[in-house]
DNA sequence: TTGACAATTACAACCGATTGCATATTTTTT
DNA sequence: AAAAAATATGCAATCGGTTGTAATTGTCAA
């Protein structure tokens, strides 16, 4: 266990001062080329590796982002997760991860934590219950920059990283009134949260645009777990008027909302067609499988990193408050009838096993 | 964008010395009950929060744990981090999270990057390819424990957290003999990692203690991707003696093998038996759904930070070296055979809605 | 030869908390 | 009442880089 080695020892081995080292470890312009090469060679030489909390302390900055996440272990939060840590990690960046678990008490808490961690900025995606930005304020004050992503704020002044989730629903849905569904029940989470007021919203718009008709017995709104997912196929199966289709707002609401139906002994997508949200992998494995929005998950977290780092470099386009990244309606057995085929060429993924 | 509060204002503002607020913040004895009091009433009217960057500077320490993991975006690995994360929190420590994508290079790049950023310990699942442990010497040389989870290093100086691969490998055989299984094929991954060596070798053990011949014919090693499965599945079908039984390691391979068995018209399980590993959510979700090893991500995980705290905060026992949680087969349709209920009292969860 | 200017390098203060040692104050003991 | 011990507080150095400003050296034109 020997000492650390310190810019004093490189100075000293060199006969030169301090300052110069450090300039020179950081590629100032005012080093003389001779005298960086010969500090490069004597630091890599004795093993140097700079002290990130002298660094930080003199600089006030950390070199750390703060990410909130409302639960890790899904498909999708830890695509996202990869996104970020992938992005970050070539910026030199480091992550600090917490999760909300949903909850606005722990949120508090998170932010609280990550505040006094003096995070560089922070990446949030609320959770299904936070009602006011108040835990955010100490950043916005500090002015340590806050983006979210795919859960964002309405707040106009909070930038976020999102997907057009009318345009997805509403694409879904219409997806759904072409196979001839007639009467379909959308099953969402929190309407506090912007990714399921605007599903609803796409979904109103599509019946609206069909000249269908729009009940508020239309909507479920649930948690979206598995459990959630069970319910509503209960109460689907008790419905007097029972649906056609179904749009979920989460694949594994969806998948084993389906499964509880056929088990009733209900066809899908004959009796029931249906349509999910996220194209997790369980879509392609559950039989029939599920057609489902495809949600860039990986992209999102990189997306975001990115710009925040820009953000943090000064390069802040502070006009852009909203970054939409695409998504897609994947097709799949579980919403697409026979004799039906009239899709206008959107994607095709039929087969299980494809991609 | 009001002054950060340091020490020293509330020093100045109480007429004390910084260094009285400093042992009275860190709860030293040797400090008066009731001016602890006031700093601490002061601190928190000030909003004061402590510089992270020159209390570690000061004490050599940093409250970060790294971990390196292969790859994020996996059931099982999301749920170990999920794990961590918790603990890491509540014992006021942060994680620095980093991916491998199971290549040795970008691990020993990723454990450059941790032994830089000064971590306090290390938690390590190993890349598929690594070969040698020289990247984690540094660590070693300077006394910043490392201890490894589910992918674990064989050299005995280095703690790990497990479970019984061997012993779990040689349940899910021994069951597939029991349902009948004459001709087992074992799919796994790279043999380099103690964790498929040791299946592998459970799987032997099975088939020895139930007089069953073993040939390296039994045995295909893959990446156990998506891809990999079907491609198994490929070669299972072109066997001039089909096989009966199927024990893959690892559930998103058993899963697409077999539905790739399926969509070839062979019957799952009479035809052939299947056994998964991980318990992923997939396995409930498939048709038939999908025998398991059930294997406790989230607890892994909570445990190996708990150790590694533990032996940070010097209770270390370093004895212990190894940890080993349970795991346990869970029986689904796709290995249980008609008329062969002779379970002897296993869990059975035989609906797909059963939890 | 000298002053102007650029190129390098160094000095010294600073970031904010921690801690060994010394000092001051109070309490206990004899 | 003096000495010893216990309690409470402060001084000043330290952790390892960073940076504004000053000093030194060298170059070139006048």
């Amino acid at each position: 266990m020997d000492k650390d080695i310190t810019i004093y020892d490189i100075a000293k081995e060199l006969d030169l001062s301090p300052t110069t080292v450090s300039r020179a470890l950081n590629d100032h312009p005012a080093v003389n080329k001779n005298t960086k090469q010969k500090i490069y060679s004597m630091a890599s030489q004795l093993g140097y590796r700079s002290n990130m909390f002298a660094s930080n302390l003199r600089r006030q900055r950390t070199n750390t982002i703060g990410v909130i996440v409302p639960k890790l272990n899904s498909n999708f939060m830890s695509s996202v997760i990869a996104g970020m840590e992938k992005v970050a990690n070539e910026a030199d960046y480091n992550l600090i991860i917490s999760q909300s678990l949903e909850t606005v008490e722990k949120e508090i808490a998170n932010a609280k934590t990550m505040f006094n961690s003096r995070v560089d900025g922070l990446l949030v995606s609320l959770a299904f219950d936070t009602e006011n930005m108040d835990h955010f304020e100490p950043f916005i004050s500090k002015d340590i920059p806050v983006i979210f992503y795919d859960r964002v704020s309405d707040h106009k002044q909070f930038a976020g990283v999102v997907i057009d989730n009318v345009q997805a629903s509403y694409e879904a849905t219409t997806h759904l009134i072409e196979q001839g569904c007639q009467n379909i029940i959308h099953i969402t989470g929190n309407l506090r949260r912007n990714v399921y007021a605007d599903r609803l919203k796409g979904f109103k718009y599509a019946l609206l645009d069909n000249d269908l008709p729009f009940s508020d017995a239309s909507v479920i709104i649930n948690n979206l777990s598995e459990d959630a997912g069970v319910e509503a196929a209960q109460q689907i199966l008790q419905m007097d008027s029972r649906p056609d289709g179904l749009f979920v707002s989460n694949d594994t609401c969806a998948v084993h909302c389906m499964k509880t139906l056929t088990h009733a002994g209900i066809s899908i997508p004959d009796e029931i067609a249906v349509v999910g949200f996220n194209n997790d992998p369980i879509c392609r494995v559950v039989e029939p499988s599920l057609s489902s929005i495809d949600y860039p998950g990986y992209e999102m977290g990189e997306v975001a990193v990115r710009s925040l780092i820009h953000y943090l470099s000064g390069l802040a386009d502070t006009s852009v408050t909203r970054i939409t990244l695409r998504s897609e309606l994947i097709i799949r057995s579980s919403s697409l009838r026979k004799g039906k085929e009239n899709n206008k060429g959107k994607a095709l993924a039929l087969l299980p096993e494809t991609k």
